[in-house]
DNA sequence: CATGAATGAGGTTTCATTCAT
DNA sequence: AATGAATGAAACCTCATTCAT
């Protein structure tokens, strides 16, 4: 991606963020020091832009995990790198969580869009299938699981910001964080 | 709430739903069997229609919840209790539970009704927090354990749902996600 | 007219003048205390009450003037009454006098309106003519005499009213009035 | 102000004109070439429009009126200036100055509309007291003489375009006003 | 007659998108 | 490639009017 379109990218993370799906494509074009126009040779609709968005924070979410995922790490350490490398990029990326979230739950995103980002994932599931799947683990569904894990993460990072946590207080909450998930879904 | 507005709000949660908040008035209108401008009879505007849709639901929720709490009881039946509150109405009522987090995370909630909901749930919170409050759990902040709750609930629904579970599946479901999450979070 | 009907018009009226011919049919009807629905049975339509607000005022001014002219008097005496019959009048009934200003200069009045009233005023045109054809007066096209007129006491009263003039400040503001005016078209 | 602006602000003053206030500003818009949002490019709201369209014509009338003004006159020949200054401007600007009389005269003006106006006319008003008070005049209110002296214009003008008065007729028609003006006040 | 809920045409305004420059 | 004025479909909302009760 050039200048413009990194701009334009940043610029509607952080507005979907503030202000929700509704904002205009002017204010983004605004906001992101280029012309009205500009914008749309970059991102041929809006719909496009929202869609792009969303693939672009997933590809980068699936980037920052699988760098740190060790096959042949035990389920608790696959499941504990995840952890970590999901919520320190969070942390540091706390609008893209965000809006991840938004578009999630939006109804917005294009059928397309959700197929990618499955694929992308395909991925990361499947190593992670190896890695859930040992006797360490209650009998719980893969999905599932994936499910609780995710849903715990969110939770542990919305609770991080709201309360505004930092070193070593982060770090302590992030480790009760996995505690508290791991007593729940280890054998 | 008389026949037609009730018709109109539960048009409006369907809508919501399915195609999300930038549905038209005039297609939840159409939808609820009622003229464009009779909508505008009952609710003043578009915002006033998705803020009451969020209160009237919570207000739902509450009453849902409170009927089974009994501050007597343990942490662990009094949480149980919370859980098997909920679920069984997000179950019965999937979409208003599917609205109430699609409200939240559209940044399109007016801050009244984010306050009257609040407003609504203290009760809920100051009888939570005496059942959370004890030995046999974790030290947890209530808030975060309130958080994690949630979400578990959620992603417990959300599964039941995805996987269309019913009578015993669906019961041992909600056993697990319960067993989960007490084994996350007790001493 | 019955009770509710002059209700109705009076509300009309009050309004009319204070918030333009914009106000709504819905705005009179609760203000007059009757249902939406009762003021349609009483006008027609709202261009039927504008137009009825428009021709009662006239025939109600006419009244208060034809009543006071004498065609024996001289054109001093003649013009004299009127001065003071329609500024006692309008000074009692200022919200009719400003609401028939207003409608003048709407554009919204009915032609049929505009008709009935010049035929109200005819029998005063008539009259008034014989009273202004005379030696006692500049050679100035009668109907120009009266815009004049007109336009004088207009703005006798309306500076009255801003002013707040009342007992003998008023009573000489009346008589500079009708001075200045005199002063400007005698002989 | 640009092309399209201009045009849009001269349709306005045309339709008010001619049909009122309540013209839409989608016929507005047609009637001046332009789409239906162009209009909004230009002015924000109905009302931004509205108000527009006073306040700009009343500068062009301070402008025309300014410039005939030369504090040095006697109090009839400032007052004589004004008048040509003024009658000629609304002659040949008929449509304006009906319009500024519609407005006036509707209730629908903004507050602030009417401030940056009177803010205007401070300028006219300061240079016309001096004009006003002298010994050639009768002891009259200035705020008075000056509301007779528009008022004896505004109907010199009506009653010169409703007889389609031009040329030499014309022009003794406006020495006529004056001078029956002038008679009214002078000492 | 009185009511007021229901109507829907039509008003103002928004905004994604286009296109001439 | 960049611009931003222009577009017009479509959104929200209003309100005169109707009509069943």
């Amino acid at each position: 991606m050039n200048d413009k379109k990194q701009q334009i990218f940043q610029t509607a993370v952080a507005l979907f963020e503030s202000e929700g799906l509704s904002v205009t494509t002017a204010r983004i074009a605004k906001e992101a020091g280029v012309s009205n126009g500009t914008l749309f040779n970059y991102y041929a609709t809006k719909q496009d832009l929202i869609d792009t968005v969303y693939i672009e924070i997933k590809k980068e979410v699936a980037g920052a995990i699988l760098d740190d995922l060790n096959p042949d790490d035990s389920s608790r350490d696959f499941f504990y790198a995840i952890w970590h490398g999901y919520i320190d990029w969070a942390m540091a990326n706390i609008q893209k969580h965000n809006v991840c979230f938004l578009l999630k739950s939006s109804q917005m995103l294009g059928a397309e869009a959700c197929e990618a980002v499955d694929a992308i994932f395909q991925t990361v599931n499947d190593r992670s299938e190896k890695g859930f799947v040992s006797k360490e683990m209650r009998e719980i569904p893969v999905k599932y699981l994936c499910d609780i894990a995710v849903a715990q993460m969110a939770a542990a990072i919305a609770y991080a910001n709201k309360e505004n946590l930092t070193g070593d207080a982060l770090k302590a909450h992030v480790e009760l964080s996995f505690d508290i998930h791991w007593n729940g879904v280890k054998r």
